[in-house]
This record gives structure tokens, C-alpha cells and sequence, in this order.
DNA sequence: TCATTGTTGACTACAATGGTCAACTTCGCA
DNA sequence: TGCGAAGTTGACCATTGTAGTCAACAATGA
């Protein structure tokens, strides 16, 4: 049950674009830079982000990224799923048609429960909840 | 954040020992073939669970595993712990010297209440809650 | 037109996962 | 006391996922 460092690195980032939401397109070498995360690496990590419609670039020189929403529409929920792919813990709990116990299987509301309250801490939590913590500790 | 087959066919494993507890001792072979995982494949899922002084098994002939305590006193975080080790999603949760960011990160105070609402659901079911589901359905 | 910046995809290295196999140990029972 | 049933251990392997690098390319502003 571990994150992997896209759903880190990536939230990380950002997080690093909430901080400066409102300032304009924000370089990937800068959000690198501040990060620490290989500027190579965060462009593999802005993909996902651009697909879900989370941030928006624009290329050639003065270019970067920036949050297509304010960071208080942006819940937690959204960044892990497009970084992540499903927060289901096992692949029957989105899809239970994937094995045929799944009807009679106990485990599955296990996992079932499990997902719902990762779900609800990650629903309640936005980029800008996360922006004024970070604030707050300088 | 999936979980591995570890600790899918695990929980399976300890769910038919739960439902067959008071049996003695049951051999592996039959967990294998009800809950339809590889025995050799079981073999290793029920090592850490040894260590863990969750089974204990009795080997020769007329062997087999049973569980050390009653269903109910079985909590399924203690379970997912000894078969996917620490529930945290990122490892500096458990140990924050891993990061020196630790400190200041907004990011890890989002993972440290993402694992206690996981821990929280996990601390609150037992074998025996799972094992009474299973034996209304049929 | 040129430097800057994001985009894309190939590629590599490494580790984890899922699984098999075989040698070994232990124990019950005839 | 020895045979066979059953779990134990560890080597081994194929596949997949992860982390990361690199280079060619496209678009943009100055």
C-alpha cells in the first residue's frame, strides 16, 4: 500500500503551483529547482496532470504551467487519481465484475471500506488547504 | 495504492482458517484448493504470518496451520501489517528522520491522516466480523 | 531568427511481484 | 524403526512497474 513517487513528486509540484497561483506561467525549472525533483522527471509528471485538466501549459520562451482551477477547487481526490490512477486498494472494488467471488467475497468490503475513508480524507483536503499549512511553517 | 496479491490471498487465506477455526489443524493444501491459490504460492504468504505469531503450524503427517487467537482478537491491521509491512503510504510517516523536508511538509500531513483513517477502519474489523459475513452469504 | 521552454517517446537500470521447483525437516503411524 | 505425509526453506525465473535519462522536436516571444 504504498504511494509512489509520482503521487509525491507530483503533489509536491503542485503544491509548488499553488504557492505561486496567480503569478503567472511558472517554469518546470523553476518547480524542479525548489522540489528537488529532476526537471526530466517532473515533465513526465505534468503529463498526467495536463490530461486531467488540472494545469495548463504554454511552451516556447516565458512558457510554463500554471493551475487551471483556483487551489481551492482543487481537491486532493483529483491530484492522486490523475497521478495515481484509481484510489481502489484492489482492482474489484471499481470493477467487481473483474472476479467471481465478488458477490459472496468478504475481503472485498474490507477493501471497499478501506477506499471510502481514504476517500473522504482525500475529498476534504484541498491544494489550498495544503498551500496554507505550508505558509504557516515557512 | 494497490495492494499486492500478499496481502489479497493472504487475508483470504486467514478468512478460511477463521471460518474453520476450531477444526485443529488444517492443511495447507485445503486452504489452496478452497480459496484457489498456487500451494506453493501459499507457502510464502503463510511464512510472515508465522513470524508475525499470527498461525501456528504443526508439520508431518496430519499437519497443518491454525490460528493462535480466537477470530475476534484478530484485528485486520495486524494482519495487513505482517503481510505488506507498515501501513503508511510513504515511509517518512513512520520515520520523519528519512526526509529532511519532514518538518516542513504540508504533503506528509496529508499522508499521515490518509493512514489514520486506513489504520482506524483496519483496527475496528476482526477475523471473526469478516468470518460472520462469509457465512451469511453462503 | 534564435534562445527558451514544454512535448514526446525511446531507452536503461533496478527492484518488486508472482510464481515454480527441489531439497530438506519433522512428525504420525504401521 | 522406517515410510510417507506435510510443512519449511531458499534458490531461481519471468514479467511488470518504477525511476530516471536523453535526445529530437515543436512552439513561442523577443
Amino acid at each position: 500500500m504504498k504511494l509512489s513517487t509520482r503521487g509525491r513528486y507530483g503533489l509536491r509540484a503542485l503544491l509548488d503551483l499553488a504557492l505561486h497561483d496567480g503569478e503567472g506561467l511558472i517554469p518546470l525549472k523553476d518547480i524542479a529547482r525548489r522540489q528537488e525533483i529532476s526537471l526530466h522527471y517532473l515533465e513526465h509528471l505534468i503529463a498526467p496532470l495536463i490530461t486531467a485538466g488540472l494545469v495548463r501549459s504554454t511552451r516556447g520562451a516565458r512558457g510554463g504551467v500554471l493551475l487551471v482551477k483556483p487551489p481551492s477547487q482543487i481537491k486532493l481526490s483529483e491530484v492522486i487519481q490523475a497521478l495515481e490512477g484509481s484510489i481502489a486498494p484492489v482492482e474489484c472494488v471499481r470493477d467487481p465484475g473483474l472476479c467471481q467471488r465478488s458477490a459472496l467475497c468478504a475481503s472485498r468490503d474490507v477493501w471497499s471500506e478501506l477506499m471510502e475513508a481514504m476517500v473522504q480524507v482525500l475529498d476534504s483536503t484541498t491544494l489550498e488547504d495544503l498551500a496554507q499549512r505550508q505558509r504557516k511553517r515557512g
